[in-house]
DNA sequence: CTGAAAGCGCTAACAC
DNA sequence: GTGTTAGCGCTTTCAG
């Protein structure tokens, strides 16, 4: 591997002086700068970024870490950080957390090792875990956003969005289309997804719609989605409309319905929440809510930025809040026995 | 930012020591080990990995560079890429090199920057384009391993999916289910797509089956798939079946269909390839080709592993090519004059 | 404008 | 067993 003493000898100068040669230094004398540029590319140097790092205590580089990457919602998320942060000319170190909370602080402990200049942290959808972690974390003076909600954050930089308002207009558009007998699917709610449920239980209250329990299910594996979509179909009075919580989970959720010969939007109403790509591109398409993840995302990686580059004063923590959008497709229509009464 | 000097400090010995006593080396006394490692452990002491990288001429790190990650291909890559890796003990850094060769460029060249211990590429639909820079590092010595065909690469070690296995298979079940007049759908071929073809073709070449030009859709974009659907559909003799090769086409076009009034598999058979997840959840479920990407995945990071952990020895390039299976699911049925005349 | 020298934090001979 | 020393390859004063 050349190095910067290799070069140096060809030119015949020392090695500082090809230093600031190629940093393009004004304090180089325009021909010898020229001279060693070309040489070094002729060369085919490259600076070694660890010697470099290492003396600049910086890596120019941001840690970003997701639970996963096969779920459809991270690599949208994913992408559009990517983007933002090459934009600023910094690297993207990922890490994969994995459900599991020991795995978490093992990426964020590398992340610290590797000396990263600012760490992005998706929280897992069971809340973050790795608490005292991250306290450490911040208390070393790293720059650190989190996203997604999780308890006693107050003191961090975080960005969440609305789910509560999410699921509240979802629920008023059912409502609205004359929908009473509603049921939600999903994983068991922890903190992460706690919101949009909240919200759309607090429209029906508000609405006089009752949520007996049968119609709440719970499904953590694909393979429950298909038994919780039997059970509402066979309930005596099965619903009109379903929530499932997660677009992946409401496509689930048409395909068992399709498997039962249930047609969508026809006999059954099904609205997801996130307008992840695959929402549009099922069908029939999704009625979600979506628009939240593009500001979500920029507003992260800003965030962050802001305190990687300003080393100066450190203002307090921030909490950024952005509201999501209903999306109007195709999965909805009046229930039956509405368009009946017509 | 405590360093080993500071706990050596504390503990009173020699950096040196410290060091040794971290690294868990049997050079050092029991019980001074036992304390400085609680004292370091204490004082939330984390090695420099770049000053260690810097010292040990190694990061133990591999760079993987995908073209991006909402291509829900890749996503599903890159996650059995990453839990791989760091089974191994690896760090990943991910690079997205987009569509455009430029920035695929500026990846690899951050990459070696970074000094990786190895680089996993996997080449964009346009095939691999940075070439020259590619020769480069391999030149200079750092293991890299390419994913997906490209012309040439004959001094590279590659893993490649035998799609041209796949589309044969893939027409021989539609040939074997009666259809006849079958059409094609996809983004315009380029080499990463154009084997999948090639096989297909093939099939129905033996089966003495045309495929007329009016049968071949080329749709970039996803209006262009509604496009090519409809002119399909409008077609004197419309075809009975649609292979879009790449499963998320096959979704899209499962969509315009629906639009058009056109159920599949009862009055469509659309068929995909690479059995991505939401082969499997949209509806109906999706007849593809798969169980090519995990194997894929497990030679790519397996072979370059081997590469970068044996200093010795440099073998021949190898090239590893994995044949894919088809999988039946519930898109395809026989056209329906086949049925009638039953 | 350019060179000499220091040092980022660590590991690994090499002494003792 | 432990300390001393010498770099890894780079940037950046500080002198000239």
């Amino acid at each position: 591997m050349t190095t910067l003493e290799d070069i140096a000898r060809q030119a015949g100068v020392s090695h500082s002086t090809v230093s600031r040669a190629l940093a393009d230094s004004p304090l180089v004398n325009a021909e010898t700068k020229k001279r060693i540029q070309i040489l070094a590319s002729e060369a085919g140097y490259q600076v070694n970024q660890v010697a470099r790092n290492l003396k600049v205590r910086s890596t120019k580089t941001v840690g970003l870490v997701v639970p996963e990457v096969s779920n459809p919602y991270y690599p949208k998320l994913v992408q559009l950080i990517a983007d933002l942060v090459r934009a600023a000319g910094y690297s993207l170190q990922l890490q994969l957390s994995g459900t599991d909370q020991e795995v978490e602080s093992a990426c964020l402990a590398s992340l610290r090792e590797q000396r990263v200049d600012g760490i992005l942290l998706v929280s897992g959808e069971n809340g973050l875990v790795a608490r005292e972690h991250v306290n450490a974390l911040v208390a070393s003076g790293v720059p650190l956003v989190l996203m997604g909600w999780v308890e006693g954050t107050e003191h961090l930089d975080t960005v969440t969005g609305d789910d509560a308002k999410g699921g509240y207009a979802l629920a008023q558009h059912l409502i609205g289309l004359g929908h009473r007998r509603i049921a939600i699917l999903g994983k068991s709610p922890h903190r992460g997804i706690y919101d949009r449920l909240y919200g759309f239980k607090a429209a029906l209250k508000e609405a006089g719609i009752e949520l007996p329990e049968a119609l709440q299910v719970i499904a953590q594996s694909d393979a429950e989605v298909g038994r919780g979509v039997a059970h509402l179909l066979a309930l005596p009075e099965p619903p009109t409309a379903i929530f499932a919580y997660q677009d992946s989970l409401a496509a689930l959720v048409i395909g068992y319905l399709a498997d039962a010969g249930v047609s969508v939007p026809q006999q059954m109403t099904v609205v997801g929440f996130d307008n992840l790509d695959l929402a549009s591109y099922i069908s029939p398409r999704l009625t979600t809510i979506g628009g939240h993840i593009e500001p979500l995302a920029t507003q992260f990686v800003g965030l962050l930025l802001e305190r990687v580059q300003k080393t100066a004063l450190r203002e307090l923590p921030q909490h950024v809040v952005v509201t999501p959008q209903l999306v109007v497709r195709k999965s909805c229509a009046p229930p039956r026995n509405k368009r009946e009464e017509k």
